[in-house]
DNA sequence: TCATAAAATCCCTTTACATCA
DNA sequence: GCTGATGTAAAGGGATTTTAT
């Protein structure tokens, strides 16, 4: 689906896609995009996949918008931390080995063992979506939490370690488990930088955060469904504020009009002054503004019966 | 070069579970 | 403790793109 609504300045139709343009409230005009068709300028896929141009990901278009929200004259909540602080490991652009950084990533203290395992551990990680190694994440990262809040997790770890063994025993019932809220800000952090992911650092995540990179990947569309709710959801706010302003607009040119028509009625040579003339197509009735001048005027006058409203010259 | 199947990934919708008031 | 609302992880399905044959 791909809805495209400009009103304003038609040579930038969507200038927002261009990204330089930051629309003001006081712009008369306004442009948005909603649905798909737009690829990402914004992902600049060479940030994110630093020099791993060849996979082949990169290819595929994004078909969000950028998330950055145009429409609106609000700024965007800024970003709490740099992802440099973070370390994403596909953020450094010299960077050959995806592998590189991730110790550094969180500073969990070489926490993530699998992330220095080999690939075979890969699969364990599989068996295990959120072993008690992921769910110490925090702890181990140094995050401030209440006492409760570690008992509550560690309850959790129990049960979702428990819930990890009964899936195995019984593939068919649904996993659900929460993520803690260091694995959450994380993938936060990650997808602030790029709302989709290639293969590597899919796995490059999976590893960081002991997931298994299908739950990286179905916590990316899910995250950009979320994205895309709020931001249609802002649309249409915007949209229904425009509406209305327009229609207000509509009523105030009708008066206008109507009350032109009435002058007109009273006064028939009212238009024999020199001012703006002022046309109307008459089988639409519609009235705009000419550059027409006197002499025009006195030829629609001739034409049309000494009524200067009403020249010939159709301006729709 | 073209056709085609397979794989991967996407989005959308729905379901199921966790949490909270 | 029960219940409804809300949030969200996960699954399923269809569409699209890429790649190998």
């Amino acid at each position: 689906m791909e809805l495209a609504l400009s009103l304003g300045d038609p040579s930038k139709p969507f200038s927002f896609l261009d990204k330089t343009a930051k629309l003001s409230s006081k712009d008369l005009g306004f442009c948005m995009g909603l649905g798909n068709g737009f690829k990402s300028q914004e992902n600049g896929d060479d940030a994110f996949e630093g020099k791993n141009s060849t996979d082949g990901d990169e290819k595929r278009v994004s078909s969000d918008p950028p998330l950055q929200l145009d429409l609106l004259p609000f700024s965007p909540v800024p970003r709490p931390q740099s992802s440099s602080q973070l370390h994403l490991p596909w953020l450094t652009d010299n960077q050959t080995d995806p592998w590189e950084g991730l110790g550094r990533g969180l500073d969990v203290n070489r926490l993530p063992l699998v992330a220095v395992a080999d690939e075979a551990d890969e699969k364990a990680a599989v068996s295990s979506p959120n072993s008690a190694v992921s769910m110490d994440f925090g702890i181990r990262n140094g995050s401030r939490r209440g006492k409760k809040e570690v008992e509550v997790e560690a309850v959790e770890t129990e049960r979702t370690s428990t819930r990890a063994s009964d899936d195995d025993d019984n593939g068919s019932s649904r996993k659900k488990l929460r993520l803690s809220k260091e694995q959450s800000a994380f993938l936060e952090e990650s997808f602030k930088e790029h709302s989709t992911l290639n293969p590597k650092q899919k796995l490059a995540l999976a590893k960081q955060l002991n997931l298994r990179p299908r739950q990286i990947e179905v916590w990316f569309q899910n995250r950009r469904a979320r994205t895309k709710l709020k931001q249609t959801e802002v649309d249409c706010e915007y949209l229904k504020r425009c509406c209305e302003t327009l229609a207000e607009e509509n009523k105030r040119l009708q008066k206008e009009l109507q009350e032109l028509r009435a002058l007109k009625t009273s006064q028939p040579f009212y238009m024999q002054l020199p001012a703006t003339t002022l046309t109307m197509c008459p089988s639409c009735e519609r009235v705009a503004t000419s550059s027409a001048t006197n002499a025009s005027a006195s030829t629609a006058d001739a034409k049309t019966g000494g009524y200067p409203f009403f020249s010939s010259t159709s301006n729709t």
